[in-house]
DNA sequence: GATTGGCACTCGGTTGGTGAGAGTGCTGGA
DNA sequence: TCCAGCACTCTCACCAACCGAGTGCCAATC
């Protein structure tokens, strides 16, 4: 194989066959490898170079398909099965096909008009969080992964201390932009509602307003002024707070869809178990989605460029969402077979997440 | 067959085969149909004569349990896949060994200190019921369910009303069993900030620490004592209170384990899909749950008594958990093949639902 | 140099036949 | 009532043969 790039002049797409052709000669590769990416993804069978002649307009011979064929096999860019079976794209294929030859495809407007009237009906975040799920397993067929709003970019707007059985307090957080966050602690069962009370008063005074993120300080105020006896108190909701916060406050997400998983013409080479399994672990999974995105664009990860080793067979759509000012505060994705709709689920997760931003509160 | 019932005397059993036959046959007949399900459900393989015999102490031949099976079989207990192979339970199989033959065998001590434990180290209400679900799936190696607990039963702590964007009001109710509860709201834009301080006061002064049943009496009172002007907003949140108790409240339900679905051995004729759609079908879900589950009583539904289609090929094991007081507020099961470990799901669920209403606040 | 038709080759999937093994039902005797 | 023996049935695993799709290569042609 040569490794010379592409010469002067010449489209630098010969750059990923890395052989010397024409650019015309590399144009029609690009255009079979599209095919073969077309074909395969919906009829889910290896696809040979008389059936590509046959159903997309190459002009070209079975003969000629072959030749670049082998070109695209050579570029790692599809694969055999086995011998006397036809092609099918590798990992990298999809890459290049998504990264340079998907056509964008809007969604339909009366399908546009769908995702908007479902998600305006929602009656609570809950719900909202549970609709676009739906909408992204339905729109795509695949599995759809719905990450609550994130808390630390919100406002708290009141904060609410419960008591309940036990010698346990249950701590509510509620934030502007809508979500509500709850923990509980133990305290001296000796805490009376009067203190509790007051407790809870100066807490709301001292934060009424203020982003989560900063909320420390005007903590170690309220506890320097407690009485001394209810200092440790202040300190140790101070402290739930700020845990919920930092750990499991991010990990909230919604799997939807997973029964198209087991739909005919799924099949995963190693089965559905590793699939499931990485979808249940969900602290990694968010991990993933998160390393992934960036922003409001649209992130594909494909095949074995996925860190987990269950995923590898699957490619992951995501976008972040968020409100209207473009801070992305959460995480929206589509998962599926390597084997997927590309432009479609990409089309999909986009409005979907665009719609969400609007819908959402703050 | 015969369908004169047990004579005086005897053991009511012969009811259960319908054929007349001695105490003694009839006692052994029972034996064999435990030992098939008890083989089929370890080997998953249908179980024959020969091999009955040498695993279990009958005390007689093949021969004599070749009759036996068929009696069974005459009474549609078990069943043939194809002439030359052994003989699996059918539901009625099944049920008639749930109910009279299986031996009660409670959990090890080391696995009750891994609940409780496990269940304690819960920071709030989502992560008690998340931990209950990984509990159930990990113990069982199957499917878990498990509902949030009901709002209707619990009292109003605090009622907080939340400006959103575009004149959307969120409304969010926390209730003393430490569940939160939120609703948005349109309201006109002009409404400002003292007002809906105002309100807020006067809703919280008028409802704190009532049942949520019976709260629609204290709004009416505070929509009177309001200006004319805000009387509708107040109306409003309380229609939207009220709504939340009778609709959407009771649906909330986790999932856990669908990926031990997908283990090796988890064979279902129809395949995984039928199951994996009826599992998202979660209203539905819940109702069959709800209506199967009679308190703090274990309850289980063999394959085709769940009125599931998609669960034809299924069982659950459901118990009602709730506070320490004995009120049944939620529900928590376990949902595997037929063919499960009966003795082991139900002492599972039994022991997780309660230490679960242990631990519940209030 | 690019394209193409022809051709030998490979290999997976299907079909049909066979034999082993498991399990059954039945019958007659203890 | 139990049981040993026996003939029968049916599944499954194995094997061989065959078919066809698809390929790679080569020589001829544009």
């Amino acid at each position: 194989m040569s490794v010379s790039g592409p010469e002067p002049g010449r489209t630098s797409r010969t750059f990923y066959l890395g052989t010397e052709v024409s650019a015309v000669s590399e144009e029609r590769r690009l255009d079979v490898l599209r095919a073969i990416v077309e074909d395969y993804v919906r009829t889910r069978e290896p696809v040979g170079s008389r059936i590509l002649t046959e159903r997309h307009q190459l002009g070209v011979s079975p003969a000629t398909v072959r030749n670049d064929m082998a070109a695209l096999e050579e570029a790692g860019l599809i694969a055999q099965p086995h011998t006397s079976a036809g092609r099918i794209p590798t990992d990298k294929g999809y890459r290049l096909f998504v990264d340079q030859l998907a056509e964008v495809r809007p969604l339909s407007v009366p399908q546009k008009r769908a995702i908007e009237t479902f998600l305006s009906e929602a009656v609570d975040l809950d719900d909202v969080v549970a609709r676009a799920g739906r909408l992204i397993a339905q729109l795509t067929g695949q599995v759809a992964v719905v990450q609550y709003p994130s808390l630390r970019r919100s406002g708290l707007r009141h904060l609410e201390l419960v008591p309940t059985a036990e010698g346990r307090l249950l701590v509510v957080v509620i934030t502007d932009t809508g979500r509500v966050e709850q923990r509980f602690l133990d305290v001296p069962v000796d805490l009376d509602d009067g203190t509790l009370g007051e407790l809870r008063a100066r807490l709301n005074a001292a934060t009424a307003g203020r982003r989560l993120a900063d909320i420390g300080d005007a903590f170690a105020g309220v506890a320097e002024a407690m009485p001394a006896e209810h200092r440790p108190l202040a300190t140790a909701v101070a402290e739930v707070v700020t845990a919920a916060l930092a750990e499991e406050s991010e990990e909230r997400i919604v799997l939807t869809g997973q029964a198209n998983l087991a739909r005919s013409g799924m099949r995963f080479e190693q089965g559905l178990r590793p699939v499931l399994e990485a979808l249940e672990e969900q602290v990694v999974l968010l991990g993933l989605l998160t390393d992934m995105t960036d922003d409001a664009k649209v992130a594909v990860s494909i095949g074995h460029e996925n860190r987990l080793a269950g995923l590898a067979e699957t490619s992951v759509v995501t976008s972040g969402y968020g409100s209207s000012d473009g801070d992305t505060v959460a995480i929206l994705s589509s998962i599926g077979p390597t084997r997927m709709d590309y432009p479609g689920t990409i089309a999909a997760v986009r409005a979907v997440a665009r719609y969400l931003s609007r819908v959402l509160p703050g």
